[in-house]
DNA sequence: TAAAATAACGCATTTTCACGCAAAATTTAA
DNA sequence: TTAAATTTTGCGTGAAAATGCGTTATTTTA
């Protein structure tokens, strides 16, 4: 049996039986567990199914993608958040990007805190209207709904009139040379006003982001202020990130 | 059965009931308690749900007040929103407004309905991310935080932009002669300029919104071309409505 | 305040995964 | 067609995840 062929089979099981786990597929195909993680895994970053501890689950649409992805790293997304909620100071007004990262960021925003926070994502505005003492702008446009965010012109043009002391980015992939990308066109044009609208830019990322790329190119790396970054990441890693100027935040 | 599944069937579990217990989850699901605790600390990590002793509730969307206004008369919303969810046909550009009637009316919106929404009120935006083929368009602008609705010049001037087929209002009060009003300014301008984007203008009320007024005046009766109530309704109530020419809807 | 229920913590066990490596199979090139 | 290069596969190892149990703490209730 081919490759190609056993991985269509294994989609075909999936979609009949809304799930699939490694051992009875190994059982079944004749083929060594490690074959079958190993088609699950091209298969899950091909997008057509959801890997599972034990096996793959059908990949929900829409919003299901998000909740997934807030499950990810979710230790490592805490400790980003929280160092990254300690550069905001009292009074500034901060651009925070949709993305599972910026909404523990959210989170963990002192709820005493006085600042103004421009968003385009909705359930960080939900988030922080438990914030008393936080003016939250939301940004509107079309919602794009796999990540959670508003985009399209609206949100780009409304970006044009505001400046702001800080801006904090969810970064997708970051690469030394390909610099900062998304997987979405119209996520890289409200990043880029985001960018342009804010005097200092934090870039957050976790470590599975780092020296990767996606196809669409937001800016160079450069244009960021400061990375944050959980402090469990070696430092040789961020090295050539370092290099460019970027200030590295493990931990504060 | 997996792990992920597991806490996909919790989650389900808690939205249809508003609360589960560990013990009987435990039960149900025969697995430890133990674990059904972990499930239920991951899955608050993730911000999906809120524990509590005995087991967990459903994450309090928003603020106090808010949720509060969520617990009144839920039947008599649900057979509102049940009704009016009734009235969007395919293809149809919806103007929704924010509050908990409509909130409820989107969630009631069949899964596989085609159309596109405009709201600014991010609850609802996120509720109908579930919702594959819906296009939502999100209007920005301030966060008013007591009604979860954006507000502002921004909201308004992008609704100038829009010709909707149906506009649908979460009225606040009801008066034959005052008409339609609210609390808070900046709500009854939005309100103002979603209707008058609108081609029909639905009004949802309950009960207790009937014969009442509030500060600010929206606009007059005769702009609703429907006004939706529950069945629960008596007619005698709503005779001064009819006869200023409003198509009273009960049920569908 | 005492008893009961619920939670948390540490630990051991089992299962599942990831990674490197070498053999086998497949594709590409000479 | 044969040889070289690439891909795929299986196995061994160690790491990580998931679960249940015993014990101790905390909360709730009577």
């Amino acid at each position: 049996m081919l490759t190609t062929e056993r991985r269509q089979f294994i989609l075909e099981i999936l979609h009949r039986n809304k799930k699939v786990l490694s051992s009875e597929l190994s059982n079944e195909l004749k083929v060594s567990e490690d074959t079958v993680r190993r088609d699950l895994r091209e298969l899950a970053e091909a997008g057509l199914l959801q890997r599972v501890h034990g096996g793959a689950l059908l990949t929900s649409p829409a919003t299901a993608s998000y909740a997934d992805r807030q499950k990810q790293a979710p230790k490592e997304k805490e400790a980003i958040a929280k160092s990254a909620a300690k550069l905001v100071r009292p009074g500034q007004v901060v651009i925070l990007d949709g993305g599972t990262t910026t909404l523990q960021v959210a989170r963990h925003l002192p709820l005493d805190l006085v600042a103004t926070v421009v968003t385009n994502s909705p359930p960080i505005a939900l988030a922080l209207a438990e914030h008393d003492r936080i003016e939250v702008i939301m940004l509107g446009g079309r919602l794009y709904k796999k990540a959670l965010v508003n985009v399209g012109t609206t949100a780009i043009e409304s970006l044009r009139s505001i400046r702001a002391d800080i801006c904090m980015l969810g970064v997708c992939s970051l690469h030394p040379e390909v610099g900062i990308s998304v997987a979405n066109l119209d996520e890289a044009h409200v990043k880029r006003a985001m960018i342009a609208g804010a005097a200092e830019v934090i870039g957050l990322a976790t470590e599975a982001k780092l020296d990767t790329a996606a196809n669409y190119v937001v800016a160079p790396i450069q244009t960021l202020t400061y990375l944050v970054t959980a402090p469990s990441v070696d430092l040789k890693r961020l090295a050539a990130y370092a290099a460019l100027g970027l200030t590295i935040i493990q931990e504060i």
